[in-house]
DNA sequence: GTTATATGCTTGCGTCATGCAACCAGCAAC
DNA sequence: GTTGCTGGTTGCATGACGCAAGCATATAAC
């Protein structure tokens, strides 16, 4: 857990030169993954306050890398998506973070890599359960 | 990295019943893992900065869970350790945790919870060399 | 239709972790 | 002693975060 600990806050560290801010390069990822949806579902699927996601959108919004169309269904929400900006920014935060993590696992061979993946994914599964 | 965040987040949020904060916890830990050190090698050991760990030693030195005792060897340094409620209380967090990792955990056998002990560890020191 | 309740989102407020820069107090070298 | 280094503390700012209150719309009850 510790270790986690560590790793977590190394990667949430803005590193210099970063387009976007790590939480909000997350909000764009998750967006990127699962399509356009509304905040509360956004808030749901990062396991975060709608408040929070509220200023990330907000501050995702001045910079033009989301776009918010009233939601036809229903009044009080609106859908968010990625811009065409917000796609070439979090494309562009992938390389960053590509050449960041090919650096670091770079002793490690494609075994190695896959099967880490596959157990965080799995542990972060389980986390998600308890 | 999206997925190491939101566990690193997890892990780091305090949870009901906690007895001390997770970073304080870290302190404790790093102090039970190598010993009394001053206070500026503990900050490296955790890679945090001076300040930060300062702030935290005043906390937990105030909640009577570690001692200062000067270093004979430099007037302006002093010792830190553990106390012996220190030691009380960070066995106390382990505990809590274990369980919550145990339960987390069920369903990993012994040889995929080492491995992913090692991929954990080996991962933190290649980002650590970055 | 009108009223009551629920829901999606925003905002005010407080908390915590964190870093940087300025500072103070011992230490060391000259 | 004077000058510069170093361990530590403190002021200040930033950012993430959650909770609770508020607001607007939606839905149900009547």
């Amino acid at each position: 857990m510790r270790l986690m600990m560590a790793i977590g806050r190394r990667f949430r560290t803005r590193v210099d030169g970063d387009t976007v801010d790590p939480s909000q390069a997350a909000l764009l990822y998750s967006l990127s993954c699962h399509g356009a949806m509304r905040l509360g579902d956004l808030a749901e699927t990062m396991k975060l306050d709608a408040s929070t996601v509220s200023r990330h959108v907000q501050q995702l919004g001045d910079h033009g890398l989301i776009r918010r169309d009233p939601d036809p269904a229903d009044g009080r929400a609106s859908i968010i998506d990625l811009s065409d900006a917000g796609r070439d920014a979090l494309r562009l935060t992938f390389d960053q973070r590509r050449a960041f993590l090919t650096t670091a696992l770079a002793g490690w061979s494609e075994a190695d890599r896959q099967r880490l993946h596959d157990d965080i994914a799995r542990l972060t599964a389980d986390l998600a359960d308890v």
